[in-house]
DNA sequence: CAGATTATGTCAGCCCCTGACATTCGGCAA
DNA sequence: TTGCCGAATGTCAGGGGCTGACATAATCTG
């Protein structure tokens, strides 16, 4: 029962059948308070929503709230779930030629055009997620939680990128090194694209990301100077 | 009265005098403060230690603690915040020959060897850091916090480059990248540090960071392989 | 030694989150 | 259909983080 992120893939899983009735209720009500907690966070704030209100607004008691969210945190960063997966996904599917910095870059790209086109989930429209960004840039709290669950995420990389490249990454450090370069190059672009005073759709982000992917090589060169 | 970290500097500051009897009281408590979490946090972990405890340890009330400190998180990063301040004294006292990236490691590494060797500050004695660096990599809402903290850190860092580089961080996204890039390589040794059942002092940190810092140029290159 | 400032204590209260127990509802087979 | 089992939900009580308001006690200033 434990808010187990859906995967994207519809194809029945392993021994399970068609969802019964239980099953599609229990996502229902999942659903269904991400869209209300999202509504009330963009409306009021984070810190002024309270997670009575979320409940009451789809009409369960706080405690089963609880048993759907871990906390109120986890009801907010859902959303961006949703998208970190397919991240994931991208990047297991990208072609052994690539370099693993090129796979990175194009796995990154590749999801959030992807997620910008096709609604790929529920409620996790794109648009969802963008706000959501914001929201979670601009809330301290949130902010914390979305980094921890960011260098989760980290250790997922540094796993597929050993496998890819057929390497024991407790031995090899690149791997380790590599996502962490990339997940704060991609943390930095976050961080721009929420700067911006009139945030562009999923290509404005795209953008911002390749923009910040193209000074790494510069910044690390010898001296900048003007 | 709120929580300034101290200056590392003795020296009296601006149009102030030599600290009446109040302000060496408020330094004595916050330090009986920290300490007494800290040494609470150790034994029983953070999550089992309340703040009542910590406060009452120095005999004070909860609300005087929640007068000092913004939250209980506050008090367990408060070490470590001594150890960041004195790296950007570092960063900036570096020569103008050496590169942005050279600066940064030379910075980090003398850090950590000074706080190693002199005591710097009251209570933020070198082995408090590093017990709280592996208290916090396995406490999640600490963690959370602290690489809060640590994105905000990197802010500082990019000010101090663009300003060292005399360019201007609106428009030249060297040193947001470079920043970004040194405060995940900086993270990642911290992991692998904190991961070694025989956590060695301060010199392992350094030489921890210094494999973390030789990876990034191979970690960039082409392909791996084996 | 007042009188102005400032730190502290006390109290009440909101909100997040959890364990325990009762109840209701969906799944399943006789 | 009926009846049972297990899972989801509701209710209740309570701990703990954190804050505003106000009173008290300590320091500082002249």
């Amino acid at each position: 029962m434990a808010a187990h992120t859906p995967r994207t893939t519809d194809a029945p899983e392993g021994p399970g059948r068609a969802p019964g009735l239980r099953e599609r209720k229990k996502q229902q009500t999942r659903y269904a308070l991400i869209q209300a907690a999202h509504l009330l966070f963009l409306r009021q704030g984070f810190a002024h929503t309270t997670v009575d209100e979320i409940a009451s607004a789809v009409d369960v008691s706080q405690r089963t709230f609880f048993r759907y969210f871990a906390n109120k945190d986890e009801v907010a960063l859902a959303v961006m779930a949703v998208a970190e997966d397919y991240f994931i996904e991208c990047l297991r599917r990208r072609p052994a030629e690539e370099t693993p910095l090129q796979a990175l870059r194009a796995s990154i790209v590749k999801a959030w055009r992807d997620l910008g086109s096709a609604e790929i989930s529920g409620p996790g429209s794109i648009g969802s997620a963008l706000e959501l960004l914001r929201i979670i840039e601009e809330t301290p709290p949130l902010l914390a939680a979305h980094l921890r669950r960011v260098t989760e995420q980290e250790r997922l990389v540094v796993q597929v990128l050993a496998e890819r490249e057929g390497l024991d990454p407790a031995e090899d450090l690149r791997p380790v090194v590599l996502a962490a370069v990339f997940g704060s190059l991609v943390r930095a672009a976050h961080l721009s694209w929420s700067a911006e005073q009139e945030p562009a759709g999923p290509e404005g982000m795209v953008a911002v990301i390749e923009r910040h992917f193209d000074q790494l090589g510069p910044a690390l060169a010898g001296h900048w100077h003007a």
